[in-house]
DNA sequence: CCGCATCCGGGGCGATACTG
DNA sequence: CAGTATCGCCCCGGATGCGG
């Protein structure tokens, strides 16, 4: 463990979350809940294995991630972010607020996988009409597995996996999906470039893009 | 300059500020506004310069630094934040938030510089009567330069530097020091430690610590 | 299969020396 | 003062092995 050494309350967090990898491993546990091995694996592109190991390990000592054995119809351990890993999340957060206009444009070596649009979704899109009854939309973005967002109490929440009914489903490829989620493209705009929608056309426009890039209230 | 190669806002962020010492130059820019190189470097204990070199060309590059001849009087380049490398102070923010709990205690090893309570100031001390005229604290934590806070509509603005007309003066040890301005101690426990009060005991007392650690509002 | 440990090559990092 | 140059070292990345 390489350590800045200095009595800083940035320098100290960036001691327990700086190095590589550390951040995008609580990143999974955010958005997928507690993970086996494997999983997490398989929401790090390219990390190498010996890594993902010790991470985990430097996580769990320092409060981060707790592991705990399945229940039984699991064999295998699960790791799980502690109350004070999910205190991170507001962390997580402003780095996607920072990076959304990074995301203009997908390259073509790089990987993607659609959970990781919850969390710019709940971010990004909010209900204008929480007193109408709640609405659900799919995302099936290119041949990624389908996650999904539902108003709850104004706001909106992400999670993996295909929704029961869906009120609305939106076919794609990534950078027109992120393109609505994050605010810079309008569903009509989508369309036009590609993206195909189903379901009532009310409900994507309920969930009205905030502010996009900079200019966020707070 | 490696990177992660995912269509993800918190990777493609970690690509442009998750190497060693980058935010932690953003924080000497934020803290302490333009700086020529040797500024950064005394800010920045046991950085090696080529590094500092290679991190300032990166994130000039990014958009994140400018550089610019300075005015007449000095002889040197100036490095400063953009408006993009601005923005980053929500993500530093949070950063120090949750660092809090970590800044319990100070190590021997450990090294410290006065200006780096400045965020820690702003963000959690509030002025609690507003309407009454501004006071100004002064901050000379051990051997360091001074800092000094001050009201401002409602807020708490830290800088570096001696203050004009203090309304009081803490002198002390660091940790002490960061146990009031955190939230962890009072004035009064504090000042059974060893930590001296010049002024107006009511100054200090005007500028509650928030919340310290968790149960941050939002 | 799952969850690593081990080995090895390459590069980012750290310390020092040196220069315009 | 503001870097560049050089050199180890260790972290990281990739591959393989291996016990449960």
């Amino acid at each position: 463990m390489r350590t800045y050494g200095e009595y800083c309350a940035v320098a100290r967090t960036l001691d327990v979350i700086g190095q590589r990898w550390a951040l995008l491993v609580v990143r999974e546990l955010l958005l997928r809940g507690p993970c086996r091995y494997t999983d997490l694996q398989s929401g790090l592109p390219g990390i190498a294995t010996n890594l993902l190991a010790d991470r985990l390990r430097e996580l769990e000592r320092a409060g981060v991630v707790r592991r705990e054995a399945a229940r039984p119809p699991i064999a295998t351990d699960l790791f799980r972010l502690t109350d004070r890993g999910e205190q991170l999340r507001p962390v997580i957060e402003e780095l996607v607020r920072w990076g959304a206009p990074l995301m203009a444009e997908i390259g073509d070596q790089d990987t993607f996988q659609s959970h990781w649009l919850l969390t710019p979704a709940e971010l990004f899109l909010t209900d204008t009409t929480p007193d109408q009854p709640p609405v659900t939309v799919e995302i099936r973005a290119a041949d990624q597995p389908p996650v999904h967002i539902e108003t709850v109490g104004g706001a909106v929440r992400g999670r993996p996996g295909s929704a029961e009914h869906p009120d609305a489903i939106l076919t794609g490829p990534p950078q027109l999906i992120v393109g609505v989620l994050f605010g810079r493209l309008t569903v009509a705009q989508a369309r036009a470039r590609g993206l195909r929608y189903h379901g009532d056309p009310a409900t994507l426009r309920r969930l009205r893009a905030q502010a996009p890039t900079v200019d966020r209230p707070r």
